[in-house]
DNA sequence: CTGAAAGCGCTTACAG
DNA sequence: CTGAAAGCGCTTACAG
């Protein structure tokens, strides 16, 4: 009987065991006991399997012990979906984001679900479209129809302010990644960018590069406003003034790292660095370097910014500022959790700052004099 | 009131239209109302309600533009949750893959997603290891725990046979995107792999490579089987014998593809022409043709196989084999939602199979002679 | 520490 | 074409 009783639970709400049929029988399938199968099997209430199931302390020890065996035997899991209907909310985190790179998305993804493995939750991806009038619109009745847990925010959608409101006013927790505290520490995951981008310029300028090209993202764009404002801030603290017409003001996307390089390029004098504020518009670079005939980094020395594959693919390979992406999404989803967990386990709190760093590879070296 | 009848339900069950304070409170959530307040509203049995959601013809159609009205005007959406528990499944697509190119996923997800648009599902990402002894009882788990509507199998996982097992032995839908079709035609996207590499293989030979390099993916992927097959048949056809020694098995990643080029360029003779089963490998053949001092088309030719973004970024721009990863990713799910909707519409059949195309860029020309 | 009743927002079977 | 009853698998109040 031990070994029927291993299977699982059929349908049937009034045979507690499996019949005899069920050693000839396929097998049937397993996780489709429920709370009643439960408390029938072991001699309770439903009330006090739900109270084993919410960890309540408020159960005798053997109660408890005999309820967790019979669980694990039938291989039981209680139902999100009734949970969520009974708790007015799901066991959903969705993952809003507007067009960043594949790899920022996919990493960011890997994060979250390192976070999210063996909790109970599932990851419900939501691109969007920012330039749409009625996407935040759009978002709130996804987290209002799905009732989600939470939502995890993306750069830029995550410096979007009306966005956040909207899911306060809703009701729905949120968290943001950015490169400020742009909301309640408690919400937000920030990078210190700016940092990085100051971090940068002491590399060029200690290099010995006076000329200096800077290719920026969308000048809206608040990632943009720090890697770049601490670049020029970082050159500036050590004397050297970027004029305006040495940024160019590029999209994030490969072309327009073309683009910026192939500007920059044209100046007279030639910038001998270039700093792209990420990895692709620095792949960018690259092209329009060889297209020149420029090598890198004898004629010219680039540094990036994410650390993506791509940087070490490259060829030579690219010195970057190191962004840990998967470590953003993995944090952002733990604060998620942690809220019901512990409230006020304020531990975690020092680990939602990052701060990036460069990592210096064979796209830079001193300016040839 | 009609301006007050505009707001959203509360919770309230009385209640028909709002209080007079629902001038003066702050906007309530909209999305709020259930199926009871507007059975009660529009004076009909929430079962009448129910079969306007459910789209059932036997509801009078004055009745139903009535309810339909009402539903606007409030907001209303039926609760994802609460019809799932009814139904005893949920309204959520899982999309599983091991371990592809983030351009890859990413496109295969907006894909999905294209599909799955305003349908009232949401699609929940499941990355595996399928190196893992239990992978499989990991994605069984998840698909009945979520009681998943259906599940979106990627390359490599789409070709486990005893994952797609495990799917129907719990009853859950699936669809297999694969290079041949390893399941019955409602369950496949099939990419005709095949076909595209021999059509690789004719484009080098007719531009008068004799001696040509192969780098393929692990030799137990199908894809590998298909791209590397189609490519050596078609050499073999045009009387071109591609020895066991010019071919490298490669993992689909850039390193990979730069060992491969490595040990392809340094053979004696040396290939004139290499073609890589996927653009990342391709972008590897680069790095290794450029450390040699080789240029590309002049000393060699390359061709990649997806036509990812990477295609056109690298430089040269590579010639390539467009897979359309996205297109691929909306069939599948629109397949799965099919089901339901026109449980025998066979016009889609037709377009469940894909067959990649060539795309000539500056990779690739004859070879000097 | 435990449980009976009512409810979450829907649907299925059944009756008309 | 329409509806009253029971149920999906859980939880919240409330009572003890």
């Amino acid at each position: 009987m031990t070994d029927s009783s291993l299977r699982p639970r059929r349908r049937s709400r009034t045979a507690a065991a499996s019949t005899a049929a069920g050693a000839t029988e396929p097998a049937v399938l397993p996780g489709k006991a429920t709370i009643n199968d439960i408390a029938r099997l072991t001699g309770v209430s439903k009330k006090t399997v739900s109270r084993v199931i919410n960890d309540s302390p408020l159960v005798h020890p053997e109660t408890r012990e005999k309820i967790l065996a019979l669980m694990k035997q039938l291989g039981y899991t209680p139902d999100p979906q009734a949970r969520g209907l009974a708790f007015r909310r799901s066991f959903l985190i969705g993952m809003v984001y507007d067009n960043p790179t594949a790899q920022y998305i996919v990493n960011m993804q890997y994060g979250a679900l390192d976070a999210l493995r063996d909790s109970g939750y599932e990851l419900v991806v939501h691109p969007c479209d920012s330039t749409r009038e009625d996407y935040i619109e759009a978002v709130r009745r996804f987290a209002l129809q799905q009732k989600l847990h939470g939502v995890i925010l993306i750069p830029r959608v995550s410096e979007d302010e009306q966005l956040a409101a909207a899911l306060r006013e809703i009701g729905v927790r949120y968290v943001r990644i950015a490169s400020i505290p742009l909301d309640a520490a408690s919400n937000m995951v920030v990078t210190h960018d700016r940092q990085a981008g100051t971090e940068a310029a002491n590399y060029l300028e200690s290099l010995g590069h006076r000329t200096v090209g800077l290719i920026t993202g969308p000048r809206r764009y608040r990632s943009t406003i720090e890697r770049g404002g601490g670049f020029v801030e970082g050159l500036a603290e050590r004397g050297i003034e970027l004029a305006p017409d040495y940024v160019y003001e590029g999209g994030y996307t490969f072309d327009s790292g073309v683009a910026g390089a192939e500007y920059l390029l044209a100046k007279s004098p030639r910038p001998t660095a270039i700093f792209a504020c990420n990895d692709e518009m620095a792949a960018g670079v690259y092209k329009a370097a060889m297209r020149r005939g420029l090598s890198i980094p004898g004629d010219l020395s680039v540094v990036g910014y994410d650390d993506s594959p791509l940087a070490s693919q490259l060829w030579p390979a690219l010195t970057t500022i190191h962004l840990p992406i998967r470590d953003l999404g993995r944090r952002a989803a733990q604060m998620l959790l942690a809220d019901e967990r512990a409230p006020d386990e304020e531990g975690a709190s020092a680990s939602r700052n990052v701060t990036p760093h460069l990592v210096v590879r064979d796209s830079s070296q001193r300016p040839r004099t």
